[in-house]
DNA sequence: TTTTGCTTTACGGGAAGCCGTAATGATCAT
DNA sequence: ATGATCATTACGGCTTCCCGTAAAGCAAAA
């Protein structure tokens, strides 16, 4: 089990409850910060010091307040921590169960947890800690059945930053061209075509508004 | 001071923070649900039973899971209380500080508080409870400031029926029938030409795309 | 090299969206 | 009633999108 853990959420009822449900196993230190910037400093300091985190539990969606922020969501803390150590745990803990999110998470960031935040959230908490610890990657079973789904999985970049480009306002044409000066394969307005036909009839839109709109329903972009 | 208050929110630690919130006040009764569906059977039964609360507090936004569900969310319970019950006050109590939102619950659905769930959100809570009691509403200032801001004030619920059905993938006829069939008035493929464009610009969108791409950021649809 | 199969590109016709102008309706004050 | 003002509707042109077909490019197998 752990030694020692980093907690990261906007909420102090949340900071609350997790640091209620930590203090049944035999860690010896808990703590707990409400901005991401602080958090990596904290974690920072921790590892100058010789006493190193093991575990940060973290949110990902923090809002923003008077405070201007380096860090401005979980995911950017995850990433500047991920940077220069692959060895500390990180279990995130959110109500985005976004699957696009998740996957990037564990995939690229090696997360070693994804706990959703809801009802049952600070049992799945539990067996997140339990399973992380023992070098086991928790997802809760809401993602995990998310994921079996491989729908979308053949969803490629390239598809996202097509959504992404169009959902910003760009006419076909100029995603066309956008993609030629930065030498992306497919560039034609005519494979742009063809590649929006496609994703229209996977996602069962009517058109290209209807697309943009699930994606971003979907948390695609 | 609130004498019997109903809390209804997903997620234990929030429940559990706002009941200890309520437990400085002498409160005689506090009850807390996890579902809408059970929020309104208890308020129900509360009335008839001749105990009814006179406080609830929810949020807006609740997860779905294997139960299916009569009441999705915290404005369907909302409406439901609301359409017999003009008395009882109401503190929602939520992440979602989504404009929009604020407006209707506030102005159409008489809610007294609004209270933003982030890092004061405890101490915003007290706030509302002591306001509320008085017969004062209570809005977070983030939102007080987000509404003095009059520059959307002027869309309608008209504009935002458009979009949403825009964002459904209907194509502007169909919308044209739409509005034709349920008597709405202005309902000609010209007057929706002129209204999209009139919120294009007040978007600053460079198409149908983009405009729906940034209501769906507001939070508008 | 040729064949085969796939992806990318090119083009053309029809539908939908965008935009200006003008006509019609409705409301209100004179 | 008359005119002024504003909202709604109608229409025509031009652009963009949508969709099918066909050609060109490319890679692996024969």
């Amino acid at each position: 089990m752990y030694k020692r853990v980093l907690i990261v959420d906007d909420h102090d009822a949340i900071l609350h409850s997790i640091t209620k449900v930590l203090h049944s196993y035999k860690i010896s230190q808990i703590d707990s910060v409400q901005y991401c910037d602080d958090a990596f400093l904290k974690y920072k300091r921790a590892l100058l010091d010789g006493n190193a985190y093991d575990l940060i539990i973290t949110d990902l969606c923090f809002k923003k307040d008077y405070r201007n922020t380096h860090l401005a969501s979980g995911e950017d803390l995850i990433e500047a921590i991920r940077a220069t150590d692959k060895g500390i745990s990180i279990i995130v803990y959110s109500m985005n169960d976004q699957l696009q999110k998740v996957r990037y998470l564990v995939k690229s960031c090696a997360v070693n947890g994804f706990v959703c935040k809801d009802r049952r959230g600070s049992l799945e908490l539990t067996s997140a800690l339990m399973d992380t610890s023992k070098g086991v990657t928790y997802l809760s079973p809401q993602i995990v059945d998310a994921m079996s789904r491989k729908e979308d999985l053949e969803i490629l970049d390239y598809d996202i930053t097509l959504l992404k480009l169009l959902s910003q306002g760009k006419s076909q044409e100029e995603i066309s061209h956008h993609f030629k000066t930065r030498a992306i394969k497919p560039s034609s307005l005519s494979s742009i075509e063809k590649r929006l036909n496609r994703l229209r009839i996977q996602f069962k839109a009517e058109n290209a508004i209807h697309l943009v709109s699930q994606a971003k329903d979907l948390g695609l972009i």
